[in-house]
RNA sequence: UGGGCUAUCGCCAAGCGGUAAGGCACAGGACUUUGACUCCUGCAGUCGCUGGUUCGAAUCCAGCUAGCCCAG
């Protein structure tokens, strides 16, 4: 009965990949353990009270919790892939005015792609991850992600973007459980890391301050314009597109008597767009870069459940596509701040469809 | 330099003799594997200045100062 399939296991030294391994070991799988090295500069020790995905005492721990199950653990780098697929996009898609979502380029071509790729390199059948999403092959032969146990910890938006072929060869053995279920396994099984807080902010940003983190990269001063309303008037200054997304309220130090909110970021004129919260509201999501998941294509309109953003809770919408790469999200409610850069993700049931990034919302 | 009006938190603004509403902005916190949103908490020992009336004034009176408007 022993599974002799080989899988690494991307551990960030954190509860949820930590328990995936220990889940997986006891499945009687030939467990290694691997932490990616993403962008952490190893010549400054940096106090980081926070685990997670990619926080910075990953290897530390991840050592030690491999150490504690008794598997091989390596750590690889992956630096230049992730400044490359991560950094890089996050910082230009800011440049036009969009706003990006780091983790899901991570995802797909650092998590995915890269780690993938080395550990077929070394021998292994899957990668697997803990992640609070599972992995479904569907009766047309197709896999896809099923939402996790817990609806309130599942993870399927941050991984739309993954192929069938990734797909084929990752595990997420955490998706079964509950975020209690699983640290109780981790207490059980004596993890130091099992009371470790979960990960939040931008990972490569720790501060939270990520417009000045481009400022620095960029090492230029970042370019003031206007704040004008829809109607062509001039309100103030702002800081630099960069500093803004559509939605925001906080920060934008206009005292109009009324909560104001970006409502669009024109790169073209530098100009940042306030308005009312309703002026923020649309039916319409226009995406594109799509990838389709329990579905090989989307041939006629279809009506799913989407969520706009990583905490939206999830709207009903019908989706058409529009062009070879475009899909038009038309939903019986409205939704507020449809911003440029973000995900849409369409769900049948528990199961993803696809997904895209958003171009607008008309 | 004739007349009129207004001066309350960074902005807007209640208050009309009884011991400083509210909104916006801002700050802190919660939430969150992105950015946001949202929620919670905080935010004028003082009402342009100086006197006066009164048991008691931001509220009434006088003078001063500043700004706005109409005349010149």
């Amino acid at each position: 009965m022993k599974n002799t399939k080989k899988v690494v296991v991307g551990m960030s030294g954190g509860v949820d990949s930590s328990v995936a391994a220990f889940l997986l070991k006891e499945q009687g799988y030939d467990v290694i353990g691997v932490t990616m090295q993403i962008w952490q500069d190893e010549d400054r020790v940096i106090e980081e009270e926070n685990g997670g995905c990619c926080g910075l005492t990953a290897v530390d721990d991840a050592r030690r919790v491999a150490s504690d199950l008794d598997i091989p653990y390596y750590v690889m780098n992956f630096k230049r892939e992730f400044k490359e697929n991560v950094i890089d996009y996050f910082i230009d898609e800011y440049l036009h005015g969009r706003t990006p979502n780091p983790c899901i380029a991570c995802n797909r071509y650092v998590k995915w792609e890269s780690l993938l790729k080395r550990s077929m390199d070394i021998g292994a059948d899957y990668i697997a991850t803990g992640h609070y999403a599972r992995i479904k092959k569907l009766p047309n032969g197709r896999y896809t992600l099923q939402r996790s146990a817990t609806l309130a910890k599942d993870q399927t938006y941050a991984l739309y973007n993954l192929t069938q072929e990734q797909l084929s060869r990752t595990l997420m053995p955490v998706g079964e459980y509950t975020k209690d279920e699983v640290r109780e396994i981790a207490e059980q099984i004596k993890l130091r890391v099992a009371n470790k807080p979960d990960s939040q902010d931008i990972c490569f940003v720790p501060d939270g301050d990520y417009a000045g983190f481009i400022e620095e990269t960029l090492d230029t001063k970042l370019q003031t314009g206007n704040f004008v309303t829809l109607d062509g008037k001039i309100l103030g200054k702002h800081k630099g597109i960069v500093h803004y997304t559509v939605g925001q309220r906080k920060g934008l130090g206009l005292a109009l008597g009324y909560p104001a909110f970006v409502i669009e970021i024109r790169p073209e004129t530098n100009e940042v767009v306030i308005g009312t919260n309703e002026d923020s509201l649309s039916i319409y999501v226009r995406a594109n870069k799509l990838n389709f998941m329990s579905i090989e294509d989307l041939t006629e309109p279809m009506r799913v459940f989407a969520k706009i953003r990583y905490n939206h809770k999830g709207a009903w919408c019908t989706i058409e596509k529009t062009g070879e790469d475009e899909v038009l999200c038309t939903f019986e409610e409205q939704q507020r701040a449809i911003t440029p850069g973000q995900a849409v993700v369409f769900y049948d049931g528990d199961y993803v469809v696809g997904g895209g990034t958003i171009i607008g919302d008309k």
